[in-house]
Parts: structure tokens; sequence; C-alpha cells
DNA sequence: GCTGAAAACCTCAGGAC
DNA sequence: GTCCTGAGGTTTTCAGC
């Protein structure tokens, strides 16, 4: 189980990733040496799954997202595999859940306009079966964070 | 604008932000130095936001994800504000966009079980007045990447 | 724009307390 | 756990193409 001083280094990373261990340490009130071999720790034992960098949405002109409500008929193994197949391998799909309730799958969907979300959702509907597919766009988005609550 | 060297650059640190420069230098073509200075210029222009640490859902016990979908009759000023406060505050709250449609908001929250959400919403809706709220609960997540579609 | 090399810096691991 | 040390690697700068 992780102590204060683990969680404490864990909301620091996820945070920002590029801190020096020095920086840290210092910030959790230790010396580098034990701050360095709790943060491989917490890597080893997967706390820390992978860094990544984010990137600017609206520099790189993906201001859209899209949520994709889809109620299927299907609920075999194969077409399952299927359709989680092809939306790893769709890019646009940054999120997607399976969902209890009426709807059976809520995508989150990201484009630049309308127009490539058009030509996201005809691709989409031409590789799977779906029984019904409703779409709705975000005007604003007013929150997004990887920091999980600790 | 971006060339084709800068692209594979984002592409490989949005997927891991602990690559050397020497060897994204390697995989680009290109050697350190301009490799660097690419990097350093798509920091400065606002390309790259940030480098965080993604962590571990299931290690941290946070495996539940449910979508709150929101109505309000309050369109003033005063209380988006107060909202948007609001939800910046809630750290269970990772995602929040304004839709457009019938839905006014829609949210992500990451709590460890059904007890937690129940917390979460009974301390949202002491804090906003709002006209109806409903949950909906993820039964398994099949994608999240925070790779943005280049 | 690029290359190549040198300097500065930090990480990482070990030993002593 | 702290403190200190040093090797090794990485980042960063600089001259030259």
């Amino acid at each position: 189980m992780l102590d204060a001083i683990d969680k404490h280094i864990l909301a620091l990373l996820q945070r920002d990733a590029t801190l020096s261990v020095q920086s840290i340490a210092d910030q959790v009130n230790l010396t580098t040496s034990p701050c360095w071999r709790r943060i491989q720790t917490l890597e080893a034992e997967g706390y820390i799954q992978r860094r990544v960098a984010l990137l600017s949405r609206d520099k790189l002109d993906l201001g859209v997202d899209v949520f994709v409500f889809i109620r299927t008929d299907q609920h075999n193994d194969e077409w399952m595999n299927h359709f989680a197949r092809t939306l790893d391998a769709l890019p646009e799909v940054v999120e997607a859940y399976r969902m209890s309730g009426d709807v059976d799958y809520l995508l989150r969907v990201v484009v630049a306009d309308i127009k490539a979300y058009d030509r996201f959702y005809k691709r989409l509907v031409s590789e799977i079966k779906l029984a019904d597919v409703s779409s709705s766009f975000a005007m604003e988005s007013m929150k997004y964070t990887t920091a999980l609550p600790l």
C-alpha cells in the first residue's frame, strides 16, 4: 500500500512529469536517494503507467469533441472483438466505454470540424454493424485532466 | 506550420515522453541538435502543452467511470462561472463539456465505487442548482488515450 | 536549415553512517 | 532513512557547413 509520501509523489508527477527527482524530493521532504527509490518502486509496481506529452488541441486544429452513442443488436463475442479492434484502429476515437442502460457504447471522438466528423462517421458505420448511432457535439470543453483524484 | 518531421516528433512524444532526444532523432532521421531545437520550438509555440505521468486506475482503486448528464434552467453568466469553478474544484470530475442538444452538460467522473459516486453526487447537487441530473455507469473502458489523431 | 563536438547538468547506483 | 561520491548518460550550447 501507499503512504502519504507516495501519494504526494504521484500527485506531483501526474501534474508535471518533467519535475526532477531533486525538486520532488524537496517538495515531499526527502533527499533524492529515497525519493528516487520510491519513484522506481511506483513505476515497477505499475502505479505509474507511462509518461506522455499532452498536445494542444487548438494548435493542431482538432477543436471538436463529438460524443457518439451507440446501440447494437449484436452481442456475440465475435462482433465485440471486431468492434474493439475497429475502435483501436481509429485514432479519432480517444475514449470508448461499454455502458449500462439504454445506450450500449459511448465514444468520444476528436476531429477538426463537422466535415471531418462526417468522414469518420461514414467510415465507422461502414466497418461495423450498428443498430443505432446518435452523435452529440460538444460546444465547449470546460475541463479536461488526466490527473486522477487521489 | 508543421512539416512531416515535426508531426512525427509530436506523434512519438504523445505516446512516450520518456524518449531521449537521441532516440527521437534516430527515429526521425536527424541528429540530436536539430531534433532538440525542433522540440524546443514545438514547446515554445505551445504544440506541446505539458508532460504528465499517467497513473494506474486499477492500482489506485479508481475503477469506475460515471457519465453525468446535466440539464439546467439557469443560463446566466454568474451561474455558469459558479458551475465552472465548482467543476474545477472537484477532482473526481476529469472531463466536462457544454453540449448541444437536449443535455446541457456532460461530465465524466472517476470514482472508486458506487458509494463514492453517491458521495460525489450529493456534494455536486448541494453546491449547484441543477434542473435535472442523470448518471450512467460505464461497465468497461474499452479505449482511453491521450494521443490526438495527427 | 544541418552536423559534430564539447560543456553543463542530472540521473542513477553504491558505500558509509 | 541521510549524506556524499562518482560514473554514465542526457541536455544544451557553440562553432562551422
